[in-house]
DNA sequence: CAGCAGGTTAACCATGTGTTCAGCCTCGGC
DNA sequence: GCCGAGGCTGAACACATGGTTAACCTGCTG
């Protein structure tokens, strides 16, 4: 919910073919790729090499020749879906300049719903993908909110690296609960409409108005356990960005 | 991270034993099935029965003998960690009178570290006890975020049911995503920990000084979606609290 | 034409799974 | 003593899994 409704007209417009490849006609390599990929976000990664061979019309021993192994066969389709979300992500950044962030990824799952679907599976397992994906969302996080706070709707924080992380997670976090409460059977893109749908007007209550009233816990806190860069609410501080992990 | 820093002296404290069971001398029916809760936790529903039963010192077969089945006992975990749950918030609530909410479950953790791994493993992978425990801790939130409005130090909600759920989904999916992201081997307590020392810094901030500097956002979607309620930010409203799901 | 390389497959293997079966052993009631 | 009920077990079964092997077929190069 980072930089939320700071796209332009995302639900409506084309969804046209700007899926992650051409439909058909591809290599039978990659056509099995594809259907794991597909299979893999439909039913986790139990699903067996046989049924991703039937699904894709093979026999299962090709898809082991192809990938070595069932945990090559992960390997690839991870490297695939990062390299998906890479050149969508940088595509976006072309058409919109620094976009949505969080909610502009769940308007395009329409056109990336199995990659999409891949990636929450691959969170609720972890692993590396899941490590790299996150960890990208975070440092993107970052500049966004270093953004909005060059442009002052953001407020400063005590420590920006660990603010975005917080937020990162806070986000990414509830999509993939949500969809895990769903259940194994619902599609992706109707659990993040509906999702987007009834979380905007308390995303947007939280973060504007806040949920403390008063400053008393902060800064019982910060009497507690006091940073360094000073107190950001006043607004003179020096420099600000202390970036800590 | 709702109700944060409500509750007293929770770090330090006695961690003596109250965990959920005696420690021994339990019919061997209650072993397994402790075992089960803790090996399920560790490693995942996708242990064998035979890991089980080995690690219960017993044989594969007495554990199908008690339980029906895998499901059967799954189920039976299932059902002993919510009353575990629900027996430890009562009596919570008797000596603590509705205190922290989130961070007392990351305090207590230290006890019931297999019932947290447990229920992070069961939110992972969905089901009936996940809903089930989730829908219980939203509707807890919705009671305490109505005790702080109603005390003044919580700024009251358009939509006081979604914005529990909301901030219950935030909470429990960053929890999760977490240790998710953490590897199946790190134990949950140490996750635990950790992301209470380095999170409560950027929590506190974003929800006592909101991450939005000025109310257009919030606004804008107002205009565009109106609500009934009108706005409590004024404060004048004749009666709040209009639950909707 | 031969020959060869690579995509592709059926059959098979080893392993691990949940579950069943027949029977053991022990304890309490008659 | 006997006998049955129930906790309990070892061995096996049926099945699905990931992976291997030998061969097939196709198309290309010489």
């Amino acid at each position: 919910m980072v930089n939320l409704l700071n796209m332009r007209s995302t639900t409506s417009g084309g969804s046209s073919n700007r899926g992650p490849v051409p439909p058909e006609d591809l290599t039978t390599r990659a056509r099995i790729r594809d259907t794991a990929i597909r299979l893999f976000g439909r039913a986790g990664f139990g699903v067996g090499v046989r049924a991703i061979a039937t699904e894709a019309g093979v026999s299962p021993a090709l898809v082991v020749h192809h990938f070595g192994s069932k945990d090559g066969l992960r390997e690839e389709c991870d490297r695939y879906v990062l390299r998906v979300v890479r050149e969508a992500k940088s595509a976006a950044v072309e058409t919109e300049e620094s976009g949505a962030h969080l909610l502009s990824m769940l308007a395009m799952v329409g056109d990336y719903e199995p990659t999409a679907a891949y990636i929450i599976r691959s969170l609720a397992v972890g692993g590396d993908l899941a490590n790299q994906f996150f960890d990208q969302m975070a440092r993107d996080a970052e500049e966004y909110l270093a953004a909005g706070v060059e442009a002052g709707i953001i407020p400063p924080s005590r420590n920006p690296a660990a603010r975005a992380r917080f937020l990162t997670l806070t986000g990414v976090g509830m999509l993939l609960l949500e969809t895990n409460l769903r259940g194994p059977d619902a599609d992706i893109g109707e659990v993040f409409r509906d999702f987007a749908a009834w979380s905007t007007l308390p995303s947007l209550e939280v973060y504007t108005e806040g949920l403390f009233a008063n400053r008393t816990f902060l800064d019982s806190y910060l009497a507690a356990f006091p940073v360094e860069g000073d107190q950001p609410a006043t607004g003179d501080g020096d420099d600000q960005g202390n970036g800590a992990g």
